[in-house]
DNA sequence: CTTAAAAAAATGCATATTCATATTTTTCTT
DNA sequence: AAGAAAAATATGAATATGCATTTTTTTAAG
């Protein structure tokens, strides 16, 4: 319809559809849009999922460690934190180790609206590759991005445990 | 050293480490942050940097393509692109075909902004992908994610246009 | 042709996020 | 063992974001 109006003809090579980190921005949202649409219908945001998802895969990290492994910045994951205490999903205890260490738990409560998610993520999971890729592709996508993790987040994502 | 303090064991088969998203989310992450780095060092914000990729890899979209390819909601990208327009780094026009829909095109000094940034960009892709993948499983993994977003993305990311 | 529905962008306002920094505790140096 | 440096969280304040809604324009229906 529109025809964009351009003024400069096109640059160069186009740029984006080859550049592994827009490729991977771009896949990643696709894959996750519609079941945070779902969270969000439960009253989870995206960052309380992600947060919610890594203490059901171990519970009782420390702030620091669950910052690393959820991708968010420390002091937006103390508030995140903050408010799911007062909503009563998790709870804080001070390390008795180390006592700069803040660990997080789930609560009953918690525990429970995560494993009712990660239900519904694994769910959603298999309808996602299922509609984009073959089961031997989806592995193999599983397994390079896995690569790149333990390659590339070196310390950084030693949460990976299996 | 700290032990976690567990109160229960693990629930049940770990999780993350399996789950597509997760993993998506996780390298995508990974891949970009040090590049995301170096454009704050620049003055361009990682939602502006987005925009600034996608008008230079094709000038003159609408807001709500640019919020597509860009993965942005729209009054988010409404306010981002407000404040390149302020920079001057961007300008837009209303479309006088259909006067509901407002283009954006980069202005002289955001293409050069945008032409260096996407220089530093492909050479960091370059680092990026010597640093945890072979040449061909890093053509093998974009090949994954191209297949991905054509299939997930039907009709929402048409902007990968080669 | 007139009115209803849909589409595109902008905006108000409540909330969330960021950045820098403060605070507390631990580790390292000498 | 004392003091400096580092590490882990928290917090204040400026800014950005999300959601619902409004406005304008176009498309569809009757």
């Amino acid at each position: 319809m529109s025809d964009h109006e351009r003024d400069e003809p096109r640059t160069g090579e186009p740029f984006l559809a080859d550049y592994l980190q827009f490729l991977l921005a771009t896949a990643s949202g696709l894959a996750s849009h519609s079941f945070h649409v779902q969270a969000a219908a439960a009253g989870v945001s995206v960052a309380e999922w992600r947060v919610l998802a890594c203490l059901s895969d171990c519970d009782g990290q420390s702030v620091t460690e669950l910052a690393r492994l959820a991708q968010m910045e420390q002091s937006r994951l103390t508030r995140v934190i903050e408010r799911m205490d007062n909503r009563g999903h998790v709870t804080r205890k001070r390390c008795r180790d180390d006592r700069r260490k803040v660990h997080v738990w789930l609560t009953g409560q918690g525990a429970g609206i995560a494993r009712d998610l990660v239900a519904r993520a694994r769910a959603h999971e298999a309808e996602f590759i299922e509609s984009c890729l073959s089961p031997a592709e989806g592995r193999r996508l599983k397994a390079l991005l896995t690569k790149v993790i333990e390659r590339a987040g070196k310390g950084k994502v030693h949460a990976i445990r299996r």
